[in-house]
DNA sequence: GAATAATATATGTATATACATGCATTATTG
DNA sequence: CAATAATGCATGTATATACATATATTATTC
């Protein structure tokens, strides 16, 4: 649907006006549409994040700085969304040994056997979200790579 | 930044692997930066987005469900967002005349003065969000205008 | 090496979303 | 027109963000 249809607005004073509600709601779809799957298996998108980042390094450990370093949407909140893991045993938490302020956080099994189910259909949906050629998907990543600054 | 070094992950499978985390990082950055701007002002971007919807109508009163359906993303917390644009005396609510299930919101003065003074500090905000030309904002939303199916 | 600063995490509060549910009112149906 | 369905809004719960602050630990500085 074209934006202006969804959010029954029109006229935008210029494209970089019109580019930023662009983006924001076409983020807000995307999101909708990857929480629809993994609600599927208990997971909220912020959880699955987590999950994912852990098993770029599985079977090491990261602490809870790492993890918030590499979100996509940087959190104050990883200690809590860590809690809501470990109550579901899919990550275990611990003090590191090296620097006692640190808590290290590492993939449980069932964490990786979540992850291994979810991970194809999230890359279908993905796959499916869009019509674009690969060309056009092409160049809009990079137009997006370059559209914030430095 | 490129958003491979943003979030310190690399080798997408493809293009449309890449361009679903580059959207939504992508949208983060722009409402964290909207978020900011909006601060000053005491409001956060969806009590601004319901000032702003509601200005597009004024001096004509606005029900609960039409101010959803305009919202960039759709809300079911509308009321809520009203209590705190009423507790600060910017928006006021009455029950509808026509369909009493109905609860009807005015743009009230003092919403009205501060869009005002948001609007252009925000305006000026979206404008230099990014470097890109013109040209290149235009293709980015014509992409994203066709990026999404239906 | 004691005092201070910086760091890592946790936690409290306000606000937000998603979802479910409840209540009042209006519309529909038989 | 009485019974039922649909609608519009409000509210409760779980989870999330942003921000401020607290606590423990480590690093730095004098």
């Amino acid at each position: 649907m074209k934006l202006e249809t969804a959010i029954q607005s029109s006229g935008f004073k210029n494209e970089k006006q019109k580019a930023v509600v662009n983006i924001m709601y076409t983020a807000y779809h995307v999101k909708s549409r990857i929480s629809m799957v993994l609600k599927d298996y208990g997971l909220t998108p912020e959880q699955y994040n987590v999950l994912r980042i852990l098993k770029g390094k599985h079977p090491v450990q990261m602490c809870v700085k790492d993890i918030a370093e590499r979100l996509i949407e940087r959190s104050s909140n990883v200690p809590r969304i860590v809690d809501r893991l470990e109550l579901k045993k899919l990550v275990k938490r611990s003090q590191s040994g090296i620097d006692r302020r640190e808590t290290v956080i590492t993939l449980a099994q069932a964490g990786i056997n979540l992850l291994e189910a979810v991970n194809p259909v999230l890359e279908t949906s993905h796959d499916q979200i869009s019509d674009m050629s690969e060309a056009d998907i092409r160049q809009l990543n990079e137009l997006l790579d370059r559209y914030l600054k430095e």
